[in-house]
DNA sequence: AATGTGACTACCC
DNA sequence: AGGGTAGCCACAT
């Protein structure tokens, strides 16, 4: 079985490691389930979710520190108000700082 | 096989 | 600082 059957899937799941309170960029997603490079999947991936999933799409944003989904779309405020119900913070610019909320990489 | 797409990124002005 | 651009990767047509 040398080829993956389901990239969702295995995105889903790497996205699931992600703890409240703590975000990762679609590149870090894309790291962590083996696919560098491949951030745009990952968007493509929790774009599919099926809705009543548990998998926290909202942690996953982008390396901007910004929210990918349109601003002023349901999905924007869900996810924004998802977020600071962990107690992730926005600037007054409508970004989180990476350095506080970003799930560090290797170590 | 070729072309188009996108919840992305890194660069370059 | 902020907008435009060109890579990038896996998919859909």
């Amino acid at each position: 079985m040398g080829k993956e059957p389901d990239i969702n899937h295995r995105i889903w799941q790497v996205v699931a490691l992600i703890p409240a309170g703590r975000v990762a960029t679609y590149g870090d997603v894309a790291h962590m389930a083996d696919l560098p490079g491949a951030a745009r999947r990952v968007g493509a991936a929790l774009r599919v979710l099926p809705s009543g999933s548990k998998v926290p799409w909202h942690r996953v944003i982008n390396a901007q520190g910004r929210l990918s989904l349109p601003e002023g779309s349901d999905g924007y405020y869900t996810q924004r108000e998802r977020l600071e119900a962990e107690g992730v913070l926005f600037s007054v610019k409508n970004t989180i700082n990476l350095r506080q909320f970003r799930l560090s990489r290797g170590r």
